[in-house]
DNA sequence: ATTTCTATCTAACGATTGTTATAAAAGTTT
DNA sequence: AAACTTTTATAACAATCGTTAGATAGAAAT
């Protein structure tokens, strides 16, 4: 086999990353229907048919976006839960919240597009992208979980509900947190704080 | 001026509610790029160009939908707060959230719609949606100082984060919940003692 | 210098889009 | 029965869609 010539192989890469990076930007301004290749080629000062070269196709393009997105998130809220293994259930849930948030508001584009496109996406890559969402709730599953076991959580709260209503008002702030808004750690808190000791007084 | 006849206009209104009833089915599973004329004319028997008889375009007909939804969670709601006047704050919350949830799910299509096309939509339409969301946002800030000046909500809460997070866990029901789960209004009491009591054991 | 490989462009394809003008029904009024 | 109104169908339009095959330019390898 042919030594593989790292310069070239990083170049190929570079677009790749490049049209992606693009190409998710578009897809959470205008959605995945309203999203042509000749506006993402655009966006890459590129022809629509080049596209073709790094990728199978349109679809190909978003499901590797979007399953990217979910990676990403996962990835970053894995990696902090990692560095805080040792701090109580219910600090780790807050940690978690940060991330979270953090992930879909400054890292990337990935994030929001799965948010925003995933239910307007085409059937097949909408039943394949569902793996690695149940993979990242069953991590949030595994939490709250946690954190029952160890006394933080009240009994009468349905961890199932609690999951997705943790998980609803964090991906809600897509809709309306502009990008000048309070910080995502600051927001996480108060969401956190919400969620865990509630708002009313008594 | 003529007596209008109430039968044809009847008839005349019968058939624009039915294009609006299955448009709106549409567009909350395809999405608004995703939803041709073409589509909606098939689900109502007739062909692409006789819609044009009723709205004025796509772009109207679907202005229409994703307004009277909101319009139709924000009456529902505001109905059953004004038959509830003399509850205590707290529980008008409740209520609301519950009669919010319902009309989701229970009702119609057209506030799933909304929902769910409104951050793909054309900026323009947008822009006047904005409006009537707005004015409905505004009924629950003002449930919420409500109950915050009758002493029900902790002062260290801001009720602005509040309001979306209560908004976001109810409308994020729609990416999860299929017409199998737990009634809506079940899950509005397990949203309800979650964001007001907190989910944590001290 | 020649060949080979990589990345992009060109130009078109058939299908589908929103939209329009016009014809044809179907129903109501006179 | 004739005239008129209301509603739908027909058929086409220009534009755009995802996609493909083949040409082209530039860099790397020989």
């Amino acid at each position: 086999m042919p030594a593989t010539p790292r310069r070239e192989e990083k170049l190929r890469d570079v677009s790749r990353r490049m049209i992606m990076d693009r190409a998710a930007r578009l897809l959470v301004k205008q959605g995945y229907g309203a999203t042509s290749l000749r506006d993402i080629a655009r966006a890459c000062d590129m022809k629509a048919g080049s596209l073709y070269y790094h990728f199978d196709g349109k679809d190909a393009l978003v499901e590797e976006i979007l399953n990217e997105g979910v990676a990403r998130v996962e990835s970053s809220v894995r990696a902090a839960l990692e560095a805080a293994a040792e701090a109580p259930a219910l600090e780790r849930i807050r940690i978690a919240m940060q991330v979270h948030l953090a992930t879909l508001h400054d890292r990337s584009d990935y994030g929001s597009a799965h948010i925003r496109c995933f239910a307007h996406v085409p059937a097949d890559i909408r039943r394949r992208l569902r793996e690695a969402r149940a993979r990242y709730e069953a991590l949030w599953t595994g939490l709250l979980e946690e954190a029952r076991d160890a006394g933080g959580i009240a009994a009468d709260v349905d961890l199932h509900t609690l999951k997705f209503a943790v998980i609803g008002m964090m991906n809600w702030t897509l809709e309306w947190r502009g990008p000048a808004g309070v910080n995502p750690e600051e927001l996480a808190d108060r969401f956190f704080r919400i969620a865990m000791r509630g708002a009313s007084n008594d």
